[in-house]
DNA sequence: TTTGGCATGTAATCCGTTACATGATTAG
DNA sequence: CTAATCATGTAACGGATTACATGCCAAA
């Protein structure tokens, strides 16, 4: 019944967007992507004709030159096929996810480090994570008074939320990691060496 | 100067296992990662063993035959070459990160999917989350109580207190959103359409 | 007229996981 | 004996970014 395996995330994602944005051109989904959901999810050219390619020919999207146009436009816009598998897709629990981050996997070996570096990438991890909550916060305040009644505002709203939080934590974090770490002055044996192990979790 | 440029990240998060580590092989690689700092990164069989070899062919690395097992292992070791790498990799600011969620892409189309969902996935999401930070919290102390004065310690806290804090963050966030939409009872239209394009960051 | 942005697409490359293939050792 | 785990490696595949190639339109 459902072909929701034939879809990479990618496509189904794009499907979203087109739900969500209406008809539009492979330029304007990356546009629109930076401009909306560019947080927590990214899609390049590289991905997207493709997957727009691969959409049409499932027909879960149909595509026309847009005569609105002066410039030679392909618009695509989700079929009703489209929005049922977008249903099924939103219904299935999300993928757990196991990102990699590079700051903590150095604070981690921050005892193999230049004396002082570790700190150093903790402050302007700090001073980022600051400086992108509170820029949505502002967003936030825009986003609510631009689209006040609309029904998806709630989910805008919600997803907003969502980086403000996290980069209020991560944040928090490195300050908190700053403190910790400030006590201890590291020190090397002659070469460096460092034989334990017995850190476990 | 700095051959830096030469590797890759997995490359120089390995070295930077061996040097916490000490000797290890492949395997034990493979089982230290996963012991200790899976929740920030991953490495697996397909990229540890070919990465061993590059490090071994620069000389960051060396590798012998392990006496003591009865098995046929090979274990490696950090060289000082790898050392002074490893210091380098460690001063470099670590890349911006830009992860996917699928969870809060989920939130964000949430109005075009089945009424319900997008709140179960949330008190999933929420649920996992907070019995993790739980469960760091533990590992802390026991990493805590079992590496007293180790000159590492603090670094290793840190990183633990990242888990901690950043899921403690998921969970308040997918508490909060549940309460946003909430109040929301998704409608649509016949077609499930929805032209509304305003949302701008 | 020339620069920048609109617009589409492909190729190369990188990075990573999963699956597979193989075999030895050890615990039950 | 036999199942689980130790141990090493490769091949296939998937997914994503970057760079490249191309060209048109609009504004300065």
């Amino acid at each position: 019944m459902s072909e929701l395996g034939w879809f990479r995330t990618s496509e189904l994602a794009l499907l979203g967007v087109l739900a969500q944005g209406g008809a539009m051109s492979g330029y304007d989904v990356r546009a629109y992507i930076k401009a909306s959901v560019s947080q927590f999810w990214s899609e390049s050219f590289g991905q997207i004709y493709p997957a727009l390619d691969r959409l049409k020919r499932r027909g879960l999207v149909k595509n026309r030159r847009d005569p609105a146009s002066a410039r030679s436009r392909m618009v695509y816009e989700i079929t009703p096929r489209g929005r049922k598998t977008l249903r099924e897709w939103l219904a299935k629990p999300p993928e757990p996810e196991r990102p990699r981050s590079e700051v903590i996997l150095k604070t981690f070996l921050g005892d193999h480090a230049t004396p002082g570096v570790t700190e150093e990438h903790l402050r302007d991890f700090a001073s980022r994570a600051d400086a992108r909550a509170t820029e949505l916060e502002q967003v936030e305040v825009e986003v609510r008074r631009q689209n006040a009644g609309s029904k998806s505002l709630a989910y805008w709203v919600a997803s907003i939320r969502a980086g403000i939080l996290l980069s209020r934590a991560r944040a928090a974090w490195a300050h908190e990691a700053i403190g910790l770490i400030g006590g201890v002055q590291p020190e090397r044996t002659s070469d460096g060496h460092n034989d334990e192990r017995s850190f476990r979790q």
